[in-house]
DNA sequence: CCCCCCCC
């Protein structure tokens, strides 16, 4: 302890930080948070020369040689370095945030933060008006030559594929594919808090989870896209249970380990996506991972689902178009759908979307997917060129059937101008059409008739006048009656009118009362029944609707039976109005 | 040390 090294002139290293702790009389101490690529390392200022070199020069993320240095134990183990002379090799400025190659500091197992891995430099940021507390102006900066300082070397960086447990010492240099959020957990075994990354090389892919601790640490230093040096981590075998990456191994980090920012990004591939066109994706199994890019039409609003096991969640359907004209659904869960904003119709990339056979194909995000709004990435801007030229106006076919997309696609859009110049209904068979309509008028007149009380019986009962009513089907007598609406009603829409027939269900809606109210209405308040009637006038609702020949004493005429009454779902209604504008003008 | 990828 408190050897002077003086001499060891090799020793070069980045500044990474400057904190002035002490001020008042006396020379300033400086504060410098180094790095040799793996680790901080403090050190003070001691000489007034220094300060004013400190002042002058010393900036985050110039390189720096150290000449005269002392060691210190701290009341709490640590050594520290103390710089008693330094120079200056390279400015800020002129590092750019890239390091050369350093001589190795070989401190002969004085300083065991040094010895780890000494020739990966990789410096923060530089961000010198927030770092500096000193006045100091770069341009006055005149540095010494800088010696034979090389681009990165990437020998000391060992590859993912090589990693394995057997092995302590190594250093990856390696891009996040992807970033969980801080998710914690509380089971038998105790409780706590972590996130995790998968990461990328060449050479391939490795998972890293942080616990407790080390998620304070690095969650945020940690970024989606970004390149960094990472060392000193346990590896341990990966569950294959619950994980697709393609390594035997992942990786937990521990209270030493050191994740350390890299601007060389070179030969780091970036994360590649290999996106699926939408039409395409019927041909993919269920459970297969893709990518997959598009527009979004279209979203519904967030929504919270309870699952099997009593969590609750959001979720939220998107719908995504590409130039294939295809749309698909992609579920996303949780934060991201609570914080996804379709407006605007931004293009969506996942990778790592897992295709479901539900409604046909769909997808679905998962934990290891990431999904980027408006990525910039040339797909993302010739889909948005596509879209706003062209696709927003097709009427494009979702491979997602949705309850609402399904009946959708089985409706047969008509209005009522249609339904009689294309002489709907008058072949053999009945044919079927939708329209929106509205209600004119709804005939009070033997709207309500007394039916068989029996469970599957709806025939007519005549009243006998003794207090029993008799069923001719089911050849029965009974005290009691159920009643039954069967309503004539005239819809219009903006180019005709049509009487149709409104069954008990479908009547019950247009009503807004079930028979059985209606019946006992009638009877008692007659104010109050037409009262409903009244209400149930101007009112527009989707109609899905038969249309059949029906002879009746030799006279022939088209009957409209309702068989379903919808709420307009406004949104819907006017893209397919838009759509139909987009027909006929093209 | 987690391991959740869900709902219709």
């Amino acid at each position: 302890a408190g050897e002077i090294l003086i001499g060891i002139l090799a020793c070069l290293c980045v500044c990474q930080n400057i904190r002035q702790i002490t001020s008042g009389t006396g020379p300033a101490r400086f504060r410098l948070m180094m790095s040799d690529g793996q680790h901080y390392w403090s050190s003070f200022l001691l000489a007034t020369h220094l300060n004013h070199l400190a002042e002058e020069k010393l900036l985050p993320n110039c390189v720096c040689k150290l000449k005269k240095t002392t060691t210190n134990t701290l009341s709490d183990g640590r050594h520290v370095v103390v710089v008693i002379d330094m120079d200056i090799l390279q400015s800020a400025e002129e590092t750019g945030g890239k390091i050369g190659n350093p001589t190795p500091f070989n401190t002969d197992g004085m300083f065991s933060p040094m010895k780890a891995s000494p020739s990966k430099f990789s410096p923060m940021k530089a961000s010198p008006s927030k770092f500096s507390p000193m006045k100091a102006s770069p341009s006055k900066f005149s540095p010494k030559a800088s010696p034979g300082s090389s681009p990165g070397s990437s020998a000391q960086v060992n590859p993912i594929a090589g990693l394995n447990p057997y092995q302590s010492k190594w250093t990856i240099r390696v891009r996040v594919a992807n970033k969980s959020n801080v998710r914690t957990w509380s089971n038998s075994k105790g409780e706590g808090k972590l996130f995790s990354f998968e990461v990328v090389d060449k050479s391939g892919e490795i998972k890293i989870t942080a616990f407790n601790k080390e998620v304070d640490k690095f969650f945020s230093l940690v970024e989606q896209g970004k390149v960094y040096y990472i060392s000193k981590a346990t590896l341990k075998p990966a569950n294959k249970q619950y994980s697709t990456l393609k390594n035997d191994y992942e990786i937990t980090l521990h209270a030493n380990s050191s994740i350390i920012p890299c601007d060389d990004t070179q030969d780091v591939p970036t994360v590649h996506c290999d996106f699926v066109p939408i039409s395409e994706l019927e041909n993919k199994d269920n459970d297969s991972i893709i990518d997959v890019i598009g527009v979004c039409k279209s979203a519904e609003d967030v929504s919270r689902i309870t699952t099997k096991t009593s969590r609750e969640v959001s979720k939220r359907a998107v719908n995504l178009i590409d130039t294939t004209g295809k749309v698909v659904t992609v579920t996303l869960w949780g934060e991201e759908a609570e914080k996804f904003d379709s407006s605007g119709q931004p293009v969506v990339a996942i990778k790592g979307a897992r295709v479901s056979d539900f409604g046909g194909k769909s997808l679905s995000v998962l934990f290891s997917s990431t999904v980027m709004v408006n990525p910039d990435i040339p797909e993302a801007f010739r889909l948005r060129a596509w879209y706003d030229q062209r696709g927003f106006k097709l009427n494009s076919q979702s491979l997602t059937e949705t309850r609402s997309v399904s009946s959708n696609a089985r409706m047969n859009w008509k209005t009522l101008s249609d339904v009689k110049n294309e002489h709907m209904g008058q072949g053999e068979k009945a044919e079927y059409f939708s329209c929106v309509a509205t209600v004119l008028y709804i005939r009070k007149e033997n709207c309500l008739y007394q039916a068989c009380p029996s469970a599957d019986c709806n025939k007519k009962v005549i009243d006998q006048q003794n207090g029993l009513y008799r069923c001719e089907k089911c050849n029965r007598e009974f005290h009691n009656f159920k009643y039954r609406l069967l309503l004539s009603a005239n819809l219009a829409d903006h180019g005709d009118n049509q009487w149709v027939t409104c069954f008990q269900d479908t009547a019950e809606i247009l009503l807004g009362h079930s028979a059985d109210t209606l019946g006992e209405l009638r009877d008692t308040d007659e104010t109050a029944f037409d009262e409903v009637f009244h209400k149930a006038n101007f009112k527009t609702h989707i109609f899905k609707n038969r249309v059949k020949l029906e002879t009746y004493n030799d006279e022939s005429r088209v009957k409209v039976t309702v068989m379903e009454v919808q709420p307009v779902d406004h949104r819907e209604y006017s893209r397919r109005l838009l759509s139909n504008i987009w027909k006929m003008a093209s």
